[in-house]
DNA sequence: ATGACGCGTCATACGCGA
């Protein structure tokens, strides 16, 4: 089972580059971020067309995360739980054969002097928890997508220019290293320890072209689920071509037996 | 310290992202 994460920023203005993607690489799950866009708006009906599900849970402009599944899916929640004032389209999980997938856009939280971070950091703790409870049922979970945090120092080009960052602060990654912790397990790092694979390189500065990018996308496994992983890859193709996102998709390939 | 680039919007300036 070939499964993808992939932030588009912005899916109408992703479209003809998402649907040749699609068709080309073929991928069993998708989980899409900053679809920027109301569930109602939502083109579906161009990725039902090439025999996609979809499941939605976006909003105008900002944020919203969406599921896309080869064959029809359960959807069976829109909520991160622990804060009923939060709006934020950011979250969304399905059962797809027998495995959970939870698919998040995790608050970017800068500058770090705001509640934004302050927002972050509890969105964080909830996820954890989340994640901790979700282990009990000996299911096998997925949750993936654009966690908006540098794990560690070789995941970004230059590491001092990070230190005041909310992406690369000591208490979001201590949190992020939380949920490591509690038994999963990063799909890209167990097969890959290099420097320099990065998922993200900003529009300005050259960043792309310098190779100035951050790991920050992510596919994190349940214990039982990282058993069948027999590969993970960051394609970063999709960056150079002609009006791209700012990040690429990250991948990974579960067995099925 | 600042601004650059791109997307979306109660658009032609601004909020937001990373």
């Amino acid at each position: 089972m070939k499964i993808v994460t992939f932030n588009v920023n912005g899916v109408r203005a992703r479209m003809d580059t998402l649907i040749e993607w699609l068709k080309r690489t073929d991928p069993e799950v998708v989980a899409l971020q900053e679809i920027k866009i109301q569930d109602i708006d939502f083109p579906s009906s161009a990725f039902e067309k090439i025999g996609y599900h979809c499941y939605l849970n976006g909003q105008k402009s900002f944020n919203g995360v969406a599921i896309l599944t080869k064959e029809e899916a359960k959807l069976s929640s829109k909520v991160l739980p622990g804060d009923n004032d939060d709006k934020q389209a950011r979250f969304i999980e399905v059962y797809y054969k027998k495995k959970r997938f939870i698919c998040i856009y995790l608050p970017n939280g800068n500058p770090k002097d705001t509640e934004k971070f302050s927002y972050k950091l509890g969105w964080m703790d909830r996820l954890n928890e989340y994640c901790h409870q979700a282990l009990k049922h000996e299911e096998e979970i997925v949750v993936l997508g654009d966690f908006n945090v540098i794990p560690q120092y070789n995941d970004c080009k230059y590491p001092e220019r990070w230190t005041e960052d909310a992406l690369f602060s000591h208490e979001v990654r201590a949190k992020f290293n939380h949920l490591l912790n509690l038994g999963y397990l990063d799909a890209i790092r167990i097969l890959d320890e290099s420097d320099s694979i990065f998922t993200q390189w900003d529009y300005r500065d050259r960043a792309w072209e310098e190779n100035n990018g951050v790991r920050i996308d992510h596919i994190l496994l349940s214990p039982n689920a990282a058993d069948k992983l027999e590969d993970s890859w960051i394609d970063t193709t999709l960056r150079a071509q002609t009006k791209p996102s700012d990040h690429v998709p990250v991948w990974a390939l579960l067995s099925t037996t």
